[in-house]
DNA sequence: AAATTCCTGTAGCAGCCGCTACAAAAATCG
DNA sequence: CGATTTTTGTAGCGGCTGCTACAGGAATTT
């Protein structure tokens, strides 16, 4: 790894921290050199451009939360889905999860935009979540196990929009409860 | 009424209908300006500020979007939670509805980052959410009642979140089994 | 040592943003 | 009608945005 690689490593690290803590709308060139111990000028010497920074930290952010998430599960899977549910919520919904959360949303909202880079982005980062709970799921039928999958994250995304506006009750009492 | 009230409501009224098709972050003075056929320096003669004016809009986009649900929920009530939120997904899922739901979403990042008065503004469009699917569940259990409408809102926000990144046919699918 | 390439600081561009001072027009009132 | 108040246009402020031209220093190569 070449020296170059290595400053624009350390500086996404840096950069992946304050896209955490403070989102994409806090998150100017000027803002980020900052954090990264650089100018803008240098930020812009290393990446082709803005956007060629925030995807980058985005992968760097996405490494993260697979790291998080590889840990956090290490328990059996199931066949029942309120089960794997209850446990994924319990992590998601922490406070070591939810900035990765609230930063899905950002990018979730830059998508519905249709605005590349991030529409793609956006739309690897589900498949991925789907992926991550159907591998948790035991059920054999495929199909199901896909649909099941689907509608587990879709329940997550759901009690994360709760959390975010203030309503934790409503999503853990969402939790108490089987149907819908 | 005032005809500096009624010239109010008509730029709140155009204004609704520019941000439901641009966004929040297409929504500046001059561009909400522009649609309302009046100046910047106008508006903010009509209003208080930037905030003012956003706040007021939303309240003409909840009063637009409840006119809506009320019109398309013209059914019975159901005990069945599966039922009650493939109901509200056909509806919040079309293309009527999406705008308004992509906005709520944009709200809610504001609302994440503690910023009033979208925080207040975005717990009580929650609230709203969750009493108008509970007046739909035909449950007697009052307790029983509000965790299942809370159940049903936390999946029909993620469906929406799904679909706006693009994976409606992860969407669709989630709503075809029962678990989770 | 000279020449070339790589790195980085300074300064600034053009374009937005929310907002405002000032003054002129228009409407209202005595 | 004149005086006062309400409404509006013009112009611009200070600040932020992503980005870049230029130049000088540092490192490397010949």
């Amino acid at each position: 790894m070449s020296v170059r690689e290595k400053r624009r490593a350390a500086a996404l690290d840096r950069i992946a921290d304050h896209m955490l803590a403070h989102g994409l709308a806090d998150s100017s060139l000027r803002a980020l050199a900052q954090t990264a111990g650089t100018s803008d000028r240098m930020l812009l010497y290393y990446f082709a451009g803005k956007d060629d920074i925030l995807v980058s930290a985005l992968g760097t952010i996405a490494t993260r939360l697979g790291a998080i998430l590889h840990t956090a599960l290490g328990g059996p899977c199931s066949a029942d889905p309120e089960k794997v549910l209850a446990d994924m919520a319990g992590i998601i919904r922490g406070a070591a999860v939810r900035p990765y959360m609230r930063l899905w949303l950002e990018v979730t909202i830059l998508s519905s935009r249709g605005e590349e880079p991030y529409r793609s982005v956006a739309g690897q980062i589900a498949d991925s979540f789907v992926a991550l709970v159907a591998s948790r799921l035991a059920i054999d039928n495929e199909t199901i196990r896909q649909a099941t999958a689907s509608r587990v994250i879709a329940t997550l995304d759901g009690l994360v929009v709760l959390d975010l506006v203030g309503r934790e009750h409503t999503a853990t009492l969402a939790l108490g409860v089987k149907g819908g």
